[in-house]
DNA sequence: CTAGGACTTCAAGTACACTTGAAGTCAAGA
DNA sequence: TCTTGACTTCAAGTGTACTTGAAGTCCTAG
């Protein structure tokens, strides 16, 4: 199968396929007249990538994973994704409440308001680490705009 | 009270400050040979930025929150923030789920386990919108290294 | 007078996961 | 033969929210 078909297959862009085996993430697919072509097991290691991929690891992460492919590896890296995902969900909650309460806000302008605001938050939210946060993310909420 | 003292005050870096009101989320400031001087106003107006940032919206979005303050549009923008504070959860349990498989994964090798993942997992997650996702975000899996 | 610290502007850099564009190759069909 | 479409490589662009660096200004303390 060329990168196309396996493109279809997997609903991932032949363009993210290139850059995969580029970094490490895909084995370096055989060349057939110079194009790409791929297998079963080719077909099979895209997939686990995919799921990886899906499960919020880096690609960094995934390229770990897949070269060095060992159960104890899987756990710790899949224990530690748990619990960011568990840590981010805390952060969702934290914004609900915050968006409850803008849409409960009877202030008649916005200085009224931050003043409001200084006075029921003097404390930030727990744990904000937003410095550099980076590209595509399953979770965002800044992408749908 | 000069920049220095807001950022303290906020826990916003200056650098930020200085970005914030160049993007037009804050009124110019007043300068004093050249500094940026800010009263309660300012800093009343720092704060709802602030609460709107933390709760998850772009700052184009608070620009124009900010510049037409009216109840009916922080309603309604607040309450598709909402909705996408919902997805992002609902994003956040799938990767739960996949993550929960992971640990229990029992392949031998990664083509077995690719495998195995074309079985169980014919179609593709609900809505994934994987496409440009952009920067810093508060459900961010990929920042903490 | 000099040093230091806090401030200024402006341009460029950062992170991540890709996409897009340019210029070219290859095989099949009319 | 020509066209079409799918493919190739490589470099550069995209998006968000900032940060960092360079070069200079301003005020206070010693």
């Amino acid at each position: 199968m060329l990168i196309g078909e396996l493109s279809r297959q997997t609903g991932i862009a032949s363009s993210a396929i290139r850059f995969y085996e580029e970094q490490g993430l895909l084995p370096r697919a055989a060349r057939v007249s110079g194009r790409r072509v791929f297998d079963d097991r080719a077909l099979a290691h895209m997939r686990v990538v995919q799921l990886a991929r899906d499960a919020g690891f880096t690609l960094a992460e995934i390229r770990q994973l897949v070269t060095e492919f060992g159960r104890s590896r899987w756990r710790r890296l899949a224990e530690r994704k748990l619990a960011e995902v568990r840590e981010a969900s805390e952060r969702l909650d934290a914004m609900r409440v915050l968006l409850e309460k803008l849409l409960d806000c009877r202030c008649p302008d916005i200085e009224f308001c931050g003043r409001a605001i200084a006075k029921t938050r003097a404390a930030p939210l727990p744990s904000q680490k937003r410095r550099r946060a980076p590209g595509a993310d399953p979770t965002s909420l800044r992408s749908s705009g």
